[in-house]
DNA sequence: AATAGCATTCCATTTAATGCAAGTCAATCC
DNA sequence: GGATTGACTTGCATTAAATGGAATGCTATT
């Protein structure tokens, strides 16, 4: 049994299924690496016999959380992860809060505005008002991003607990702990991105103090300089990020 | 033991894992309903114990997928959903493919654009480019929905068979059997969406005849007619989303 | 203080998950 | 064309874990 595996000691936290763990954790891998993966490759990445792994993969597509490629017979994520990250998200309700702010930003800014969540050690931008005359795809550039290499994503890894700061060392270039330290108060983070870009975030901030989401701002050097990003984007990001944490205070 | 239950005979598909099968079951029982459910009605609606309910989700909110509010101590989905998601996304070539057409029927029709997939009886539109000269917010309206509500949804339902027909069907209303297989070869479709929006979809079609993703494009009757609809925007809509077949086909 | 409702844990039992071994299949090599 | 290899899938016996009844814990309400 691999319950003494990985985790040390038997099994995982108590309460919990050693099948379920098993499964989320090909999930997991399949996250990790190329899109289409060998079954042989998941066993032994997940130290699993190839039958146990076999059985949770084919359960896993059984459901739609795993796709079979019927020709090469490689393993990938499968699209009911997307319908359930959907409903996730149609109910999340910080980013109905966010919502108007975001309009707000890009109207009086005319530049990209973003609601970025944290999860895994990444940052995704699940709400994105593309800024110039022409709206652009939302999806690039990347929709999800290695946290730390982020504003949004910094600003939210030091403010979500140790958890959140050893998810996001693995995942991609480590920060140091004080520089991570010293942003868990900071209001907000100006970035510069290659290769002429430059993001600003503010965390959204709850009522206990935790960080839900952040607001992005996103442009470029060539179009705004820094003398300009800091005299007019910081102010309005500020003010918008401080009225939805005040909405989430009021309900 | 649960496997004599709807499923009919014992357990589920041969070689898959029944307790995996339940850990699905409760995601998928959290992605409908409330967002935030109590331990007892889930445990009622899966048909299992209340202590096999209760690991199933401790287990899954262990690994992210589901959440535990922690003074309702109701569940909901889990933001590591998003993550999984995403990296989905991330890889999936098909939207890689039909981006420049986006941009392009943007640029040429000045509507919105958008990319959908199908999923679990839900259209998910996971790419867009607002229309109109301000960006608007990609998430609202609805960025998923229910699919036969939807003129993607019903390109894709009836190239899905069996399984996305049934799934469909349980998603929202249904549509005429008849209605459905007519759709099962026509190139496009129009919908108009209250209060007075049009919807017209095209799908992208592999080479082995399966359809993949659909292309949308979504205007307000007020601004653009039915024959403005007929005459500009459907012949732009075919061939950007027959080029995006051919690229499937050319690899 | 008593009650109700809901979540969580203990424990014995039962079932299913597990992994070894064997089987299957397709691609490659000689 | 046959043998070999690599990867995936299945049969079966064993073992461990999943399961559910009963009990416990906790909070809110009366």
């Amino acid at each position: 049994m691999s319950g003494e595996g990985r985790e040390g000691g038997r099994g995982g936290p108590p309460g919990t299924l050693g099948t379920v763990r098993n499964a989320v954790m090909l999930l997991d891998l399949l996250s990790q690496g190329p899109a289409h993966q060998q079954l042989t490759d998941l066993a032994e990445r997940s130290d699993l016999s190839l039958p146990t792994a076999h059985r949770l993969l084919r359960s896993l597509a059984v459901a739609g959380l795993v796709e079979q490629d019927p020709v090469s017979q490689r393993y990938s994520l499968g699209q009911d992860l997307v319908r359930l990250s959907e409903r996730y998200l149609a109910r999340l309700s910080v980013l109905r809060g966010i919502a108007p702010y975001l309009v707000e930003l890009r109207r009086s800014l005319g530049e990209t505005v973003l609601a970025a969540l944290l999860t895994g050690g990444w940052i995704v931008y699940v709400d994105r008002l593309e800024g110039g005359q022409d709206g652009g795809i939302y999806r690039e550039p990347g929709r999800i991003e290695p946290a730390l290499e982020t504003a949004a994503g910094r600003l939210l890894v030091a403010r979500g607990g140790k958890r959140a700061w050893v998810e996001a060392a693995q995942n991609g270039s480590p920060l140091a702990a004080a520089e991570l330290a010293g942003l868990a108060e900071a209001p907000h983070l100006t970035l510069t991105r290659p290769p002429d870009r430059w993001e600003v975030a503010a965390p959204v901030v709850s009522p206990a103090g935790a960080a839900p989401a952040a607001i992005a701002i996103s442009g470029s050097r060539e179009r705004n300089d820094e003398d300009w990003v800091r005299e007019r984007v910081v102010p309005s990001l500020l003010r918008a990020a401080e009225a939805v944490s005040r909405g989430l205070a009021d309900g």
